[in-house]
DNA sequence: TAGATTGTTAATCGATTAACAATC
DNA sequence: TAGATTGTTAATCGATTAACAATC
C-alpha cells in the first residue's frame, strides 16, 4: 500500500478518465482489425493533443515503440489492467427506486467487469424478490450481504433525505467506493472512494449557455 | 450575440458547475431561513476556497455586501437568472428504451424547470403512445414537432449505432443542446452544446483507485 | 468607530502543449 | 540508413489560492 504509493507520482482525476477513453476508443480498432496506433491518431480521435496522450500513458510505463507507436492488443491489455478492467467486480445497487432501477436495466456497466450483485432497497414490496437473478435485500441486511459477496463497490440510488444513514451503513459495511446519484452531500472516511453523478448540474449548465446567447 | 461575448470574459465550466451547486445550496438556506450567507460559510460546505466562491461570482456582477456577505434570497435568484433556471426549458428526450424511460421517471430534472415535452423513438410499440401527458412521436417527425414545441434541449439515449445520425436530425431540427448519455463519439456544430455523460467512465475511475491499493 | 467581509490583484500551483533527443 | 514516433523536459497556459485595500 504505501510499498508502491513512493512510485506513482499521483495521477490526475482527469488522466484516469482519459484512459478509460482510450481503452474504449483501442477496443473498437482492435475489431477494426488495427494493430497499430500512433499517439497523433489517437489524439485526433477525441480533440487532445498528442503529448497528452503520450504523457498519460508514460505514468504508468512505456508502451510505445518509437517510430511505430502503440500496439492496439497490447495497449488496451496494459490499459484494461491499470483500470482494474482485468477482473470482475460485484457492485451493489442501494435504491430500487426510478432511477435505481433504470440503472439496474441500463446495460451499460455490466460490459466492462461491473455486475450488480445484490440489491437494497427498504420497500417491503421489494425485499425478498428477485430481478433477473439478482436478490433484493432489506438495507439492514446490508452488512452482511455486501460481505458474503465480498462487494467493494455501490451505486447509491436513494433520495436525498435517506442518502447518508445509508452510506454510513455501506461504509461500515465495508464499501470502499460509492458511486453516488442522490442530489446530496456526502461525508465518507478518506479511505473511501466517492464520486457523485449529478445528472441536473449536467442540464443546468447547458441552460446557462443558452440563457447567456439570449441575453 | 457578438454584442455580449465582449463583456463576458469566458467563463471556465468548472466556474458554471459550482454556480448549480451553490444555487441549489441557497435554496436549502432560504428554506431554512438563513438570511445572509459569507463565501467562507458557503466555501466550507463543499470544501471549496473562499476566494473561488467570490470569484466565481464577480465573473457576474457585485452581489455581495462588504461587512455581511450575501443575502441568500437575492443571491439565488441571481443565480438562477445567470443559469437560466428562471423559466421552463420544454426538453426532447430521444430513446425510449431502459435508459430513455429512466431519464423519463427520474424526478431530478422536473424540479428546475426542465420540463419533457416530447418523447421521440422508433419503437411502433411507443409511437403515439401517451406517456403520463408526454406524447410519444417517430424520429422521423421529430424536426415537425420539435419546432412546434421551441424545444432547445434534447437528452439523448438511443442506443450509440444511431446516436449520430439522430444527432444530425435534431441539429436540423434546430436543437441547441444535446445531453448526450450515448456512449458514442458526437459530432455537431459549433453553435450546438453537446455534454456527455459516461456513466461507465464512472465506475471505471472507481474501479481504477480500487485496483490500484491492490496493487 | 471597530469588526467583518467583499472584490480584486498578485502569487502559486498544476495541467496542457511544444519541442526535441533518443531510438525503433 | 532515413523516416517516424516515442518519452521527457521545458515553456505555456489557465485555474486556484493568498493577501489586502475598499467599504459596509
Amino acid at each position: 500500500m504505501a510499498r508502491s504509493s513512493y512510485r506513482l507520482p499521483k495521477i490526475p482525476e482527469m488522466t484516469v478518465r482519459r484512459l478509460s477513453v482510450y481503452s474504449r476508443c483501442l477496443r473498437e480498432l482492435e475489431e477494426d482489425g488495427v494493430k497499430t496506433i500512433s499517439s497523433q491518431e489517437l489524439a485526433e480521435r477525441f480533440n487532445l493533443n498528442s503529448a497528452q496522450v503520450r504523457k498519460d500513458l508514460a505514468y504508468f510505463g512505456e508502451f510505445g515503440v518509437r517510430g511505430i507507436g502503440y500496439y492496439v492488443a497490447g495497449l488496451r491489455a496494459e490499459l484494461q489492467k491499470i483500470l482494474g478492467l482485468d477482473r470482475e467486480w460485484p457492485v451493489a445497487l442501494v435504491g430500487f427506486g426510478n432511477l435505481g432501477s433504470a440503472l439496474f436495466n441500463y446495460r451499460g456497466f455490466g460490459r466492462q467487469g461491473f455486475r450488480i450483485a445484490a440489491i437494497f432497497d427498504d420497500d417491503p414490496a421489494k425485499v425478498g424478490r428477485d430481478v433477473d437473478g439478482v436478490p433484493v435485500f432489506a438495507v439492514v441486511d446490508m452488512a452482511r450481504e455486501v460481505r458474503a459477496r465480498s462487494i467493494q463497490i455501490a451505486i447509491l440510488a436513494v433520495p436525498a433525505e435517506g442518502a447518508q444513514p445509508v452510506t454510513d451503513a455501506l461504509v461500515a459495511a465495508g464499501i470502499k467506493a460509492v458511486l453516488n446519484f442522490a442530489p446530496s452531500r456526502l461525508r465518507v472516511p478518506r479511505d473511501v472512494r466517492l464520486k457523485d453523478v449529478d445528472l441536473s448540474i449536467e442540464l443546468e449548465t447547458l441552460s446557462f449557455y443558452l440563457a447567456k446567447s439570449g441575453r
